[in-house]
DNA sequence: CGTCACATTGATGCCTCTCAAAGCTTGTGG
DNA sequence: CCACAAGCTTTGAGAGGCATCAATGTGACG
C-alpha cells in the first residue's frame, strides 16, 4: 500500500485518512504533524500574499507525497485544502524520524528518493524552457515523460493538447518521430 | 567555503577543480565519483537521445550543487560539460556516505537540503503553469523569488526581460506592486 | 568621463491559446 | 449485436500576448 521507501514503516507510524472535497488537512503556522501520500483524489498547497491573493504553491494528486519537507521545520509553511475528496495515508513525524535515525537504509532509501525528485524536477523544469512548442515535444518524449494519453501529457509539458498534437503530426510528417497506434508514439532511431 | 550541511565534511572528502569552458566533467556511464558544487562558472548537463539530438537536462550555476542523485546510484546518467569556466567542489561519494552513515545530524541536514530543494522547484513549477505574464509576475514577487535582478529574475520565471518589465510597470501602475528603487518592487500591503 | 551592463520603452510578427466542430475508439446497456 | 454516449484525437479559424529586434535611458565603477 505504501511506496517505498516508506514501506518498511510500522504501522503505528501512519494512519489513512478520508476527506472531502474543500476540507483542510493543515494551516500555514500549524506545528507539523508530518508528510502525506496521496492514494487517490487531489490536494492544493497554498499560500496568501500581503496583498491577500492566493497562491497555488503546489497541486498534488494521486500516488504523489507532500509537505516532505515538514520532517525537518517545526510549523507548515502553507495551506493545504482538499480539491477533491482523497483518501491519503498521514506519516507521522516522530516515528519517521525515529526510522530515519535508527535505519540506515531507509535513511539512505529516503534521501534518495528526494535527490531523485530533485533531478526530476529539475528536466522538467529545463523542458517548460524550450520555446517551442515541435523542441518541446520531442524533447518530452525523448526523455519518456508520456506514459499515459496525450491529454496529460500535454498538461504536464505546460501547452495545450491541441498545440501538442499538432506538433506532435508535425515532427511525425517531418520523420523526427513515428506513430505506433492511436496516441502512442516514440522518437525514430537514426 | 562550502555551504551547509558540506561544511562539515573533513577536508579529504572533496577537491576543488579548476575547469575550462568545453571540458567534460563526467559521462554518461562513468563510474559515480561524487556530487559536485558548483562555485563560479556553469556546467551544462546533457542526454543524447536516439536520433543523436542532445538534450539538455539541466544548466548549473554559481552555488548549485548537482549530479545529487550519483550518490545513490552507481553510474551517472548524463554528461556534464562546462558551459563556462568554473571553479567546482568535487564531494567524493565514498567519504560523503561515511558521513552520511555515522553523523545523523548530517544525514538529517541533506535529506533536509534536498526536501527543501523539492519544494523550491514544484513551487517554480507552479508558477510556469500561470499564463498571464502579469499574474506570473505578481506571484514570483510575492513567492520571494526577486532576488538578483530583473533579468535574472525573468529567466527564472520563463520570461523575456521586457515581457517582465512591462508586466512590472503594469502591476505598479495597477496599484498592486510599489517601486521601490531601479529592478526594486515589493508587494502592496492592503 | 567613458564604458558597460542593467533598466526601460517601442514596434512588429509569429506562435500558441482558445473556441469550435467533426472523426474515431471504446465501452455500456438494451 | 447494435446503438448510443463519452472521451480522446484531429483539424480549422481567429485573436491575443509574448518573443524578438531595436534603441534609448540610467546607474555603477574604474
Amino acid at each position: 500500500m505504501l511506496p517505498a521507501p516508506f514501506d518498511v514503516l510500522p504501522e503505528t507510524a501512519y494512519r489513512v485518512l478520508n476527506l472531502d472535497a474543500g476540507e483542510t488537512l493543515f494551516r500555514q503556522g500549524d506545528p507539523s504533524r508530518g508528510i502525506f501520500y496521496l492514494i487517490t483524489g487531489s490536494v492544493r498547497l497554498l499560500r496568501f500574499a500581503r496583498g491577500g491573493e492566493t497562491i497555488v504553491v503546489h497541486r498534488a494528486g494521486p500516488l504523489e507525497t507532500f509537505a516532505e519537507a515538514s520532517l525537518f521545520v517545526d510549523v507548515y509553511h502553507c495551506d493545504a485544502i482538499l480539491e477533491q475528496a482523497a483518501q491519503l495515508v498521514e506519516l507521522r513525524r516522530d516515528p519517521v524520524l525515529r526510522q530515519f535515525h535508527s535505519d540506515p537504509l531507509f535513511a539512505m532509501a529516503l534521501t534518495s528518493r528526494f535527490a531523485t525528485q530533485v533531478q526530476t524536477y529539475r528536466r522538467r523544469l529545463e523542458l517548460l524552457a524550450v520555446r517551442s512548442a515541435q523542441e518541446r515535444v520531442f524533447t518530452a518524449l525523448a526523455e519518456g515523460f508520456l506514459t499515459g494519453d496525450i491529454k496529460t501529457f500535454a498538461t504536464e509539458i505546460g501547452l495545450s493538447h491541441e498545440a501538442t498534437y499538432r506538433a506532435l503530426s508535425h515532427l511525425v510528417r517531418r520523420g523526427h518521430l513515428i506513430k505506433t497506434g492511436r496516441g502512442k508514439y516514440c522518437v525514430k532511431t537514426t
